[in-house]
DNA sequence: CGTACTTTTGAATCGCATCAAATCTGGTGG
DNA sequence: CCACCAGATTTGATGCGATTCAAAAGTACG
């Protein structure tokens, strides 16, 4: 695959220096796939293209405990600074993937100080985010999650939702059902204003 | 403050070289002071000590959107790389606060090879704590996300809280009925194991 | 000893998840 | 173009579980 349009998918990806690319492999995973399992020496840091993955904890009554569900974007980033994994990583649907060597990732780091800079602040608004998606998640009402999510993730008091509803309401720890009510209970109240995937808060 | 008793509340401080500890204010806050508003022009990077502080962003009916609630740690650790706040920050409660000038900050990560390394570590493990913590929140169940908490966050499976329980139905997302009926129904059915301040889970 | 806070238990209410089913949509191949 | 299919979207009915309000008992601390 192109960086070029691996580029288009994950904008970060602009910012790795040539060096890195070359030593980065780029491959396919299908779902069933296991990336990694506890215990396993770090051989790759991974960067999910398309597709989903998982990181999964097996609990003590075969309860599956998931870390993190991931549709695009690096995954267990602290993995960097480790020398096994603290989890297991599952394919949950096919799709592609880039498999960075660590100890090259380290050196580019290391030695090249504007792709260090650009992965610092990639870390610190992946931090911002997740701590708004917590705040948002600890509200009560779907009402309260849709509007919390409107003015921290929005511009202008409005969204353009790139992806289907029903991915939103499990973005947002709602049924995909309740999050249809609730929409249509604000539009008709006019609290909000819906025009096919853009949504806007109104006053 | 002596940096020895920060540094046992902010292990991380301990990797703060000597020349940017000298650039850094340690200030009381109290209840109701703002700390910055949006659009200010970046002065410092909190760190708060004791105390809560809360990120805030005022919406469009007077409403309060909370994008992050600290009670220890580092605040918006995002506008290291950028001229302006994004949100106000209020004070909760009285507490006590660092404050680094961001320009030195940025200086020590640049020519500091292993407080950069720390840095980058923290933020890290930050991600990984908060993601694992959305998922959490994202479970329906209180005994969900209690089974969820101590195999994700716990050693062994056992957690020992270094808070009040109440507080710790709020990072939960629960009230701290809930959070303390379910505790109890777990333990009389079995499955958790509960001393005081250590939880664990059973088989 | 008193005050503030946490912990505990009870009862009533409400909102969300769930199950079910119909409609709509975009994309595929005949 | 139409038939068809897999998803997404929409609406309804039901039950459970969490929140909420209330109040009592326990605990730490000055």
């Amino acid at each position: 695959m192109e960086w070029q349009t691996l580029i288009e998918s994950q904008p970060f990806l602009a910012h790795v220096p040539l060096r890195l690319r070359k030593a980065t492999e780029c491959r396919k995973m299908l779902a069933g796939d296991v990336l990694f399992r506890i215990g396993d020496h770090v051989r790759s840091l991974f960067c999910v293209v398309t597709g989903e993955v998982q990181l999964v904890r097996h609990g003590v009554r075969g309860t599956k405990i998931v870390l993190q569900r991931s549709r695009g974007g690096f995954l267990a980033e602290a993995s960097l600074g480790s020398k096994a994994y603290h989890c297991d990583a599952e394919v949950n649907e096919a799709g592609m993937l880039l498999c960075f060597p660590p100890a090259a990732f380290r050196t580019a780091l290391e030695d090249d100080a504007p792709f260090r800079n650009v992965w610092m602040g990639l870390l610190a608004r992946e931090v911002r985010k997740l701590r708004a998606q917590c705040e948002r998640l600890s509200l009560n009402g779907a009402a309260e999650r849709i509007i919390h999510y409107i003015e921290s993730e929005g511009i202008n008091n409005a969204v353009t939702l790139n992806q289907p509803r029903k991915a939103w309401a499990s973005e947002l720890g709602l049924s995909h059902e309740t999050l249809y009510r609730t929409l249509k209970r604000l539009g008709d109240q006019g609290l909000l204003r819906i025009n096919g995937k853009r949504i806007s808060l109104v006053r």
